[in-house]
DNA sequence: AAATCTCTCAACCGCCGCTGT
DNA sequence: GACAGCGGCGGTTGAGAGATT
């Protein structure tokens, strides 16, 4: 009769028992750890010295720390593998107590989906291809939309083309019909609720917008302004500004979203500012907190330690991104560097899907670091 | 309450690099 | 230089727990 697979052999596979735990830690205690090839043997224990040297490793040892993670390791395990890529035993070098088969387990678990739902490659660290060409395409297609579908800039020169806000409404909208396999009927019902509770988070519209929406209202008989300022003074502004939201999407963004539905997701990303209203990226961009972190001592110590090694990683190209390592050294930011061109005044938090006990700061510091804000002009328009 | 789905993480597997012969 | 043995690493799996329907 043929042995089951967790005994072939003679070894035993499988979850560990109490009774060999204290084997192992026994033997280990009393004639220390290495050759692990014999070790089984002369502990008494039907296992491979592999199998004994992973649970030492990662569960027996006595310097492990057990529990969640901490705000501050998370955030360190971000930034080595931004360096390092998955080289985990050496990001766990820098995380005492912690083993890398645990921080691989958290970033495969939690890390990675948080960075995805924030619409930041987890390979790269940068934001999703997919993302910036949605965006781009989304731009230049709202900018060759008819006439009537344009914004007035705010400042009465030139045109805009879209509230930025409502960019990422349309992207937020966009990833909503890809989940939702788009049907018009529900993107009717339900999909603008979305923009309509963007919309009940801003400002008030401004009188040239308001005049100009509902100058854009389609099929409706031309009006003069003047009319107009009387029927706005019965009807919901924000209601108008949803139905032009409406036609936006049925007729030229829904489209471009069906090019995309081969994609998995696009970022379901909010910024909502301290008085919970959606802020504008110009205030988004300087709200970034999180990235102060690359150029704290916690930090510029964890790099310095490793500096020759990672450097070398780095330099030989052998799996790690191609980073500046001296930007992340320098204790005061440089200029030239991305990152230390945030800033880290106001407190920004990021919501729809995360919550704040998520922390998801690190949204916020990408968008500034690609320069996805310098498309705004000065009004925080397109 | 039961069935189903989703998530977590300990453990395994295969590969690679180092070292000794 | 070729080979074998070993330890270490990263990717993957699957059982169990928890959440959802």
């Amino acid at each position: 009769m043929a042995k089951s697979s967790s005994e072939k052999n003679g070894l035993k596979k499988g979850p560990w028992t109490p009774e060999e735990d204290q084997k192992l830690i026994d033997y280990i205690q009393k004639h220390g750890h290495g050759k692990w090839r014999t070790l089984p043997k002369n502990a008494g224990l039907k296992r491979c010295g592999k199998s004994c040297r992973l649970r030492w490793a990662n569960y027996l040892r006595p310097d492990i720390k057990r529990g969640r993670f901490s705000f501050e390791e998370e955030e360190a395990i971000i930034q080595l593998h931004s360096v390092l890529g998955n080289k985990w035993s050496t990001i766990a070098a820098n995380l005492p107590g912690r083993t890398d088969n645990e921080i691989k387990n958290y970033w495969n678990t939690h890390i990675k989906k948080k960075l995805l739902k924030m619409g930041i490659d987890p390979v790269t660290h940068t934001p999703r291809l997919d993302v910036l060409q949605l965006a781009s395409i989304l731009n230049t297609s709202l900018y060759n939309l008819p006439p009537q579908f344009n914004y007035p800039s705010l400042s009465g020169i030139g045109r805009s083309v879209i509230n930025p806000s409502h960019m990422l409404s349309l992207l937020t909208t966009l990833l909503s019909c890809q989940n939702r396999n788009y049907n018009p009927d529900v993107l009717n019902n339900n999909q603008l609720s979305d923009s309509d509770t963007l919309l009940q988070n801003q400002p008030q519209c401004s009188q040239m917008q308001l005049d100009s929406i509902q100058a854009f209202q389609p099929n409706q008989p031309h009006v003069s302004l003047q009319e107009n300022h009387i029927a706005k003074s019965n009807s919901n502004p924000l209601n108008m500004e949803s139905q032009v939201m409406k036609t936006k999407l049925e007729n030229h963004i829904i489209p471009i979203a069906t090019l995309f539905s081969h994609q998995n997701t696009l970022p379901n990303l909010w910024l909502y500012n301290s008085e919970g209203h959606i802020s504008d990226l110009p205030t988004m961009a300087q709200s970034s907190s999180a990235m102060q972190r690359f150029s704290s001592p916690k930090f510029n110590s964890i790099y310095n330690n490793n500096l020759l090694e990672n450097q070398n990683l780095c330099n030989n190209n052998e799996g790690a991104p191609n980073f500046n390592l001296s930007s992340l050294l320098s204790s005061t930011p440089s200029s030239s560097s991305p990152i230390s061109t945030l800033n880290s005044s106001s407190s920004a938090t990021f919501v729809n899907g995360t919550t704040e006990d998520e922390r998801d700061t690190y949204g916020s510091n990408m968008l500034l670091m690609y320069n996805i804000s310098n498309g705004l002009n000065d009004s925080g328009l397109l």
